[in-house]
DNA sequence: CGCATAAGTTTTAAAAAGCAACTAATATTT
DNA sequence: AAATATTAGTTGCTTTTTAAAACTTATGCG
């Protein structure tokens, strides 16, 4: 085993890759949908109102907040100075979260069958009009496809794992 | 119940929404690792390499591959015609979720700790320069920031979400 | 003061993930 | 052409995670 390993046993040992490491919070599906309701309008805050909001079990909604506190996505804190009654609120971290929301709704409208109905949208709020996510740009600004875009391994681990199970070869489409 | 449950039962009955639609999807780490491997250069595409690569149990990569195909993200194909060896790649449709990765690379690697040494990075192609994901922009081609954004509910159901669990007030930060 | 509320715990049952061994057929090597 | 190795999965079993519902404990409020 690697030391790295020992020091942060993650799931796949192949890849050191900040993707996977985003995923710890992104690829649940409760922490998504918390991050969504603390993100909409004011925001659902407190507990009770999330746990009817998104029908999540309690024990559930209780460890994905902690979670998501630990994380520093989330803070948690008395509505009133010293009581006991919480509220939860998107730290600056867990706001960033906003474009890949964005993301994720252009995606689906765009991909997914029976999502043209949307229960709400996302407007440029000085004119009102629709917004577009998930641009891509050059340093100089130009708008990118993704046939501008070049991935690169950074590390020799990453070499080797492109070496080892990737097909490198370029084929036909 | 609600009809539309019947119809099309989901998770949280509360909010028709294409974020908890697209969660289906990207809100599970395997199925993001999976698209990951078939998106980084020549793509890892066939099943044993996937196993290896990202260490997934068997049954597990089988079942997440099959969603994958049926969700229209994936296809599997013979390697050679009529052969029984196959291989898995990106349809467009999971193309089209590379400015999602990329997003979610950017997002860790400012917010997260020790994501400072990343193992691969996305390039301009043609200078070789770095890339910024996650960019809203306007209709005029503006840059939007966060304040810049407003969200609006579209239907009395999102209304009555809002309206039943968010805390509406326009308070203090 | 007393009742409803808030924010959790606890308990127990059900579902999903993980592991390792097994299969069946196909490529590859000799 | 036969033997061997590879590929793409299954199957059965164990462990972990989720889920549902009842229970706690203390606070806020009329």
């Amino acid at each position: 085993m690697l030391l790295e390993d020992v020091l942060a046993p993650r799931k796949n040992t192949q890849l050191e890759c900040p993707i996977s490491h985003a995923l710890d919070v992104v690829g649940d599906h409760w922490n998504m949908l918390i991050i969504r309701d603390l993100m909409i309008f004011g925001g659902v805050r407190r507990f009770d109102a999330l746990c009817d909001a998104l029908e999540i079990s309690r024990n559930i909604l209780t460890e994905r907040l902690r979670k998501l506190v630990d994380k520093g996505i989330v803070v948690k804190r008395p509505v009133a100075e010293g009581g006991r009654r919480m509220e939860y609120r998107l730290t600056e971290k867990g706001w960033e979260l906003m474009p890949l929301m964005l993301l994720l709704l252009q995606w689906c409208l765009e991909w997914e069958e029976g999502c043209d109905i949307h229960s709400y949208a996302f407007v440029d709020r000085e004119k009102g009009e629709p917004i577009t996510a998930g641009n891509i740009l050059a340093k100089d600004g130009r708008k990118l496809g993704k046939g501008d875009i070049r991935m690169i391994p950074q590390t020799d681990e990453a070499s080797e794992y492109l070496m080892k199970y990737s097909a490198k070869s370029g084929e036909k489409k």
